[in-house]
DNA sequence: TTTAATATGTGTAAAAAATACACATCAATG
DNA sequence: CATTGATGTGTATTTTTTACACATATTAAA
């Protein structure tokens, strides 16, 4: 093991590098990917898109949609190339959570992955689908998966319980236009909860951010619901940076 | 560019990769360091542990503390390793926070760094000073970094900013037993805000995790407060999963 | 056309939490 | 012993959260 001196990339004599091309190549190099985390909604219940392991000792098992990251790509380009390529969408919401470092993570040897999270509609994309290996799975019923990718997947749907209550990315899973109903059934599956309908609809009215398109459902076998748009523009002029001490 | 089948690690046929390893093989590899943004607190000021860059480009710019990962070491591992050569001290808060990958964030090539987050108690520790390159400065009064870390310590404060308020990370800065005063100033340095002194103590009464010492403050030129100590076991059995919909 | 079924739309009372705000007390200093 | 400077405490007000029930609109079936 090389002093601290070295490998902090300080010469021993303490005069500056003047070459950091050469000190780079100093550097070890370590297998990147990244793995996308591409959430669904449908039928009520929240979606992954998966596909089947092609690796013969994860044979039969489900892993998340991932990828090299190329050489100079960003890990946002990375993800966002992923997600096109399989869903056909740009322009998706779709963020970065965590990288998952496990020396074995990978049967294939050192390999580091950054998980990303997106929010899809299902009915707005057409799935690349190449094969039949492409499946939008439960999220509540999936226990095993290829990889370290069900404690990916786990770590990121708990990241999404938090990050839709405190952002408004619920509104990337639903049809523009959308009632009451479908918003809360949404919030229901990813916070895997029961919540109460009128103090949901309360909520979201004292927040004055949806827009009542003046319109109604027209598709549903019992009385039809209203139907709203999020006003993303009067969000984005009054986020919230909220002090509240809480744990 | 590969097509998306042989990016993807699957063979055109549609067989199964039987040698992971020679297939982890053709990935390419990228050079990867972490970042280390050490906070700290004294006089009733948030700072952050840095060292005067060594590279020529960024002549008299200070850096984060950070290094290469190594071979096979977990990026927690190596965030621990720097954590602990700089400052000595183990078994400290660190947390990942995210990755960044511009490709040019880094003089000598393409570099991905990923930041964790430490707090320590700088009485606690005996800085390993090499020589006076390593200084602990004040985060308010910094605007200028060597590579994007001006940006990466902007992202952790930020971070720190809203962990620090959903989970008793503050008291890793204090001494164990500590006044409400010196809690509130701390509270106040990192949220970089006025907190109202009665409330600020009612909040934290009523969450019943501060343990009463019966002890005083002994070194204080005015009447001394009351110490208290942070009931961790208390903490880790309550530990609340919050439903809270507030954007 | 009537009835049953089902989901929508709405309000209020009670409890809990957040906020604003003032004065007596204690210890040290001169 | 008076001054200085911080501690310790309570209450009234407002806001937010929670629990909870009934009339209404539409479809489907009788």
């Amino acid at each position: 093991m090389r002093n601290i001196s070295q490998r902090i990339g300080r010469s021993a004599s303490g005069e500056l590098v003047k070459d950091p091309t050469r000190l780079v190549e100093t550097y070890p190099k370590v297998p990147l990917t990244v793995d996308c985390v591409l959430f669904g909604f449908e039928e009520n219940v929240l979606k992954v898109l998966l596909i089947r392991s092609d690796l013969q000792v994860f044979d039969g098992l489900w892993s998340l949609l991932g990828d090299n990251v190329l050489d100079n790509e960003e890990l946002d380009d990375a993800a966002n190339r992923i997600l096109k390529e399989r869903t056909g969408m740009s322009d998706i919401y779709l963020e970065q959570v965590r990288s998952f470092s496990h020396p074995a993570r990978h049967p294939g040897g050192r390999v580091i992955t950054v998980a990303y999270c997106s929010l899809i509609n299902i009915q707005h994309h057409q799935l690349k689908i190449l094969d039949h290996e492409l499946h939008w799975h439960d999220v509540q019923s999936l226990t095993q998966m290829a990889f370290d990718h069900f404690e990916i997947l786990t770590y990121c749907n708990q990241w999404l319980q938090k990050r839709i209550q405190e952002h408004p990315l619920g509104f990337n899973l639903l049809p523009e236009k959308f009632s009451m109903r479908e918003l809360q059934n949404l919030y229901e599956a990813i916070l895997n909860q029961q919540l109460d309908r009128r103090n949901f609809r309360k909520k979201f009215a004292s927040m004055g951010l949806l827009i009542d398109v003046n319109e109604i459902e027209n598709d549903v076998p019992h009385r039809p619901g209203k139907l709203y748009k999020f006003n993303f523009e009067k969000y984005e002029k009054n986020k919230r940076n909220w002090i509240g001490i809480d744990f």
